[in-house]
DNA sequence: TAGATTGTTAATCGATTAACAATC
DNA sequence: TAGATTGTTAATCGATTAACAATC
């Protein structure tokens, strides 16, 4: 090995360009939907005061296995230390870097009943990953409130909002018949991600990421364990 | 085969005992999940007057494709038919059935700000399958007011109200803090499973169903998206 | 060094997809 | 019957798990 000590790979070495970022590995997607737990975890482990941490403990805490924790975390390179565990602040920020945290994304709540208050008042993440740029409603008795320190504006500035605050999230909180027409819409004006609490499959192009939330769904999912519990007694 | 016309699979034949619920089979959880997108695709066709439909058809509505859609189904037993499709009430009924929504299921909201009160006016199942039997809130002055209907309660009570109602289900709506204290609580009081929209990671004994849904997260796993994104670009 | 823990390998497991025989 | 569509089979693919060599 040169006496120059080698640089983790994903960092930049002494000769690198320090505008290039790091090189973008493929994640699994399971990993990718597990990466947001342990992230919560290593938080936790923070402000406990938790400097060093090890896969067994972390696991614990993400309600994962050991194997599992070690397995997603090898996608994103090597970056605990062997014999020892893992630096919290710095796999804090490796994990921050896959995600693509390091820049903050503006997100549109489109729909202010309460559930986009709720949303819009969500304080879970910290706060400088996302931030709640706009907010959209069709009920003229909502237009002009404000909510979350947000003036709320008419649905047909949607595209306008999206454009202004350069959001690339939408959050739609709307009711079901509606959702479709201002996630069209919002696809339309830019925004790559959609977020949808609305009872509806919705349909997207290809190239814009949608996630669908639906208490409905969880709820019946949630039965089902229930019935086999009920006939396992029986 | 004999003249009498055979029973289909799961169903009771002449001479089976009118008490004994069909013999449940167990479901891979990868299509539990996808059951209520069928269930929700199928309502929409009903809605629409549709009678019979196509695995093709159905498997564009709900935004899968048509192999695994049938795939899936066939875990239901056989409920189309050769050359014909599926009767879309019947499927329904099937559906239901294995999804275990033919006894109404109680539901207790714990957590009355906002996203409790959203959940609690939330009605995007048909009423027939849940119903919210309960609401609970530690806040003085949130405790007494009605909500979709329902006195709040305080939560002290938390115990009485799941015993009263006989909920099999807690959603959990209340601050990150406090949400793990809530829950065991609830699952000490007799819920099988547990809906929770805290950005904390829950412990719940393994006989307890537990499902997260986390905004945080969610987002977060967006943003992952966002960033190759952006990365293929630049 | 001795003890501990990572990162990876290989094996298992489950989920998805495509193709087609069965059959309405 | 001819045409259409199911339900299943087999192949592929991805995810999980356990075990261990590497190494701090």
């Amino acid at each position: 090995m040169s006496a120059v000590s080698t640089p983790r790979p994903g960092e930049a070495g002494p000769t690198a360009r320090p505008a290039r970022p790091a090189r973008a590995r493929e994640v699994p997607p399971a990993t990718v939907a597990r990466l947001p737990v342990y992230l919560r975890a290593l938080h936790v482990l923070a402000q406990q005061g938790v400097v060093l941490t090890s896969s067994r403990s972390l696991a614990v805490l993400a309600g994962v296995g050991p194997a599992q924790l070690r397995k997603d975390l090898s996608h994103l390179g090597s970056h605990g230390t062997n014999g020892v565990g893992y630096d919290v602040a710095h796999l804090s920020r490796q994990i921050a870097v896959a995600l693509g945290l390091t820049s903050q994304r503006r997100v549109v709540i489109i729909g202010i009943g309460h559930l986009g208050h709720a949303l819009a008042n969500y304080t879970g993440f910290s706060g400088r990953d996302f931030v709640v740029a706009g907010l959209v409603d069709a009920d003229p008795r909502v237009v002009g409130t404000t909510v979350a320190g947000l003036p709320v504006r008419p649905a047909q500035e949607l595209e306008a909002v999206v454009a202004e605050t350069g959001a690339t999230i939408a959050v739609i909180a709307t009711p079901a018949d509606v959702a479709q027409e201002v996630c069209d819409r919002a696809v339309a004006a830019g925004v790559t991600g959609v977020l949808c609490f609305a009872a509806r499959a919705l349909r997207v192009p290809a190239d814009v990421d949608l996630r669908t939330v639906d208490l409905g769904s969880e709820l019946q999912i949630l039965a089902y364990h229930d019935r086999r519990k009920s006939e396992r007694l029986g």
